[in-house]
DNA sequence: CTTGAAAAGAACTGCCT
DNA sequence: AGGCAGTTCTTTTCAAG
């Protein structure tokens, strides 16, 4: 649990929007030398602030324009359940993010489909046959906004 | 909506999980030269396949230990509400993605905090004195899985 | 921390099959 | 489409202040 200052701040939030800025230009934009915006970043990735580095996929341009969030409660809770179902629903490739979480459900799930009449048969043939579902519910993503989140 | 062919998909997938291998490395694996590769890459980003790419902060190792999916319901409909809500729910620091979404509730937030005790604070303080908030809904997130999900 | 420089590697270009 | 060869740029490392 490192803390960081507010250049390093600045550099963690400048690359959680576009991480393809060199490490000079972020040096430039910051007030630092090319080696020490360099250093801090790899110091960041030392402490295991930054974990990765990823490409933005846009569904929509790949015909997936329906996002569906689905809280689902188990009827039979225990731990054979529980890995039973993460078990069938990973193995469905509609489904992008599996989140068990403690609350009203049990889990979240993020669901793609290329339509609603898509979505259907994924909800219907993949979704309610999933091992010890119980009730469902459903909301579909009109617009979402991402932002940086606290940093320290 | 272009289509892809399986070494698009392949290519995809990898820098979905990785972007930091190079596109002589991707090649290789895949069994192209460095430019073929490459120029698939850019292809894919001139397309509007790939929009982007990001760092992944680790926020445990910011000291946020708290992730909490919050479903809100509105007491107040219509225009200037939604867009009074989101206006004051995009200034809270510790949400870090707003969905407008259709369904049982109007929005959904991804809020993190450092403990339970701190989230019940942005709870209290933040949350509960939007303007036009019903019904609250709280998940609590324990374990998240994401998958690359379908790409054609 | 800085500047400057050098080496390695990746990105990018043109030409050819 | 893909491959080869070459050029340009960044990244990465080092030395010295």
């Amino acid at each position: 649990m490192i803390d960081l200052d507010d250049t390093d701040r600045a550099l963690l939030r400048a690359l959680a929007e576009d991480a393809t800025v060199s490490a000079g230009a972020l040096g430039r934009r910051f007030g630092l030398s090319q080696p020490a915006a360099w250093r801090r970043i790899r110091r960041l990735e030392e402490a295991g602030v930054i974990v990765g580095r990823r490409v933005v996929v846009d569904r929509e341009a790949l015909g997936f324009g329906v996002t569906v969030f689905l809280g689902v409660k188990l009827a039979t809770k225990g731990r054979v359940s529980l890995e039973d179902f993460e078990r069938a629903v990973t193995a469905i490739p509609e489904v992008q993010v599996v989140q068990h979480v403690l609350g009203l459900f049990d889990y979240r799930l993020r669901v793609v489909a290329r339509d609603i009449a898509d979505f259907e048969r994924v909800l219907r043939r993949r979704i309610m046959t999933l091992p010890g579902v119980g009730q469902v519910e459903a909301n579909v993503l009109l617009t979402e906004e991402k932002r940086p989140g606290p940093l320290g």
